[in-house]
DNA sequence: AGTAGCTCATAATTTTTCCCTATGACTGCG
DNA sequence: CGCAGTCATAGGGAAAAATTATGAGCTACT
């Protein structure tokens, strides 16, 4: 035979109070039954937790102390119990996210300002990491969302499709290129060009495109950076091949971008998460945000 | 609907042992009885807590979270109700306990290693103070017990006798009244006297015992320490009237006493506790020792 | 002094909760 | 392909706990 926590709100409510009765009924029970708790609850434990008398009970000094610190107990309990509900209400919460730096730098700030305003409580830790560190963070369950490459059947991942990234070409102003409402993959590759660096998954995805239409790539520069790519081309040493969706180009108000007639230069953006496991409320809500 | 001390300890398991089957075994449950504890509890909180699968359950961060939380709350009920049910064992425990200083200093240090012998945890913390503030004590409740006068009945105290003390006479060496197997309170009355302090209740009870014999008091000396008093009777200076249990008479060997011929020189030393208020499990050991 | 009102305790009954056994569904492995 | 392991479901039954009704002891008021 045990103690329960009725038990124990009993404890605490008929010190309080001073009064089974009263006690009974600020816990919505009947008299008798709060009677029977303390009781049970004094067998249990060994220890007379009042003296009874006709007009009345008085807690003993033990039952004064375990009620201290029951109450003490039972305020935890009710903090932690409070903060879960809390963040099933999406009130609170925080989601680890890893993303690719591109996306990072372009779609997430609006999403998370959305985020915010949808769900003040809620916080985001972002991480920026390459495609392949996007994955393992979230298989790892280091991250619990992700945003990265669709990269094919996972057996421990699941893919939300977000949105299409296709790659341009940035042109230098006044570049005859511009002319044409879009561009060929063998005309780029007759020009100079400014590729990211042979590592990056972005310059992966060039290689294979121009490999799949029988070109071989001879890059007139290579840079880490998409802004010193842009600066290359503003230069007017070259073509740059680089994600539509990047913050770069936007600030770049006097290049001009055309797309490329392949459908192998897009890269599917997707929403990343562990298969199996549920999300919590926190991400569930970015999740929503993200592909709303 | 709310939740139960068993749903917590389910999670705790189910979390510590990564499956409701063990969770149940080390439970002593059904897994079925245990399935559901967990069921009810994600419905009461409105949280997921496990991704079921059909090779098995694993925690969300949400039930991981809880779980560590619950785990700190369900030790600190442990230790609380652990702690309680040792001091019902009399294994620990506090008593605060009021005493006359004649006893503190007698009866009382051979009482507390008798009881330090039959319960090493409990610790008693003594008081001393004069009969009338031992009562006050008891009755305001800083004193769980007291030792003091039988005061006659008051209706907030219960007194039970503990031993009495009788008044003796001191005599120096070589007195004449050391012939003598007891003393009169007349032949008293004309010798040269070494009394203690007239505010003391020893005084008082020496005075009320000569005049209901119709003598009066004319003390050659007033000592407020009784060591004072011892010092002046072998000093020759007169005969004191002390209690027998006063240690100071022991640790004087050349003195002889005598008893007394008369009922009114003595004091019912009593056990003072609250009436209707039940003893803490240390103090009803300390009440044993002392009147065992 | 008698009585009304307050307190808690007790008893018997009913309701609710909870658990257990048996079984099913699903996955992974040999 | 079947076997072993996991959790979910369903139905019956036992245990726990609540309720109502009542009793008993004290206080205070008239």
């Amino acid at each position: 035979m045990s103690y329960s926590l009725r038990q124990i709100r009993a404890l605490t409510m008929a010190v309080e109070t001073g009064s089974f009765g009263r006690a009974a009924a600020r816990l919505h029970v009947s008299q008798p039954a709060l009677t029977l708790q303390i009781r049970t609850l004094e067998e249990s434990l060994g220890v007379t937790l009042f003296d009874r008398s006709a007009r009345g009970v008085r807690p003993t000094l033990a039952g004064q102390a375990l009620a201290l610190s029951f109450q003490r107990i039972l305020d935890e309990l009710e903090t932690v119990v409070a903060g879960a509900r809390e963040q099933a209400q999406r009130r609170s919460g925080v989601v680890h996210l890893a993303v690719l730096p591109s996306v990072a730098a372009n779609l997430l700030p609006g999403a998370l300002a959305r985020l915010r305003a949808a769900h003040p409580g809620i916080r985001v830790m972002v991480r920026d990491a390459v495609a392949r560190r996007v994955a393992a963070l979230v298989k790892a369950g280091e991250a619990e969302l992700g945003i990265g490459h669709a990269a094919g059947p996972e057996p421990e991942l699941e893919e939300t499709p977000l949105f299409e990234d296709s790659l341009v070409a940035v042109l230098p102003p006044g570049h005859t290129f511009a002319a044409a409402a879009s561009l060929t993959l063998p005309a780029l590759a007759a020009a100079p060009l400014v590729l990211t660096d042979p590592e990056s998954s972005l310059r992966a995805l060039v290689e294979q495109a121009f490999a799949a239409a029988g070109l071989s790539v001879r890059p007139a520069y290579e840079a880490t950076y998409m802004s010193t790519a842009v600066a290359l081309v503003r230069a007017g040493l070259g073509i740059a091949v680089l994600p539509a969706t990047a913050v770069e180009l936007r600030v770049a108000p006097l290049l001009e971008t055309r797309p490329i007639d392949t459908p192998l230069l897009r890269r599917r953006i997707v929403l990343l998460r562990r298969r199996g496991a549920s999300l919590s409320p926190a991400a569930e809500a970015l999740a929503e945000v993200l592909a709303g």
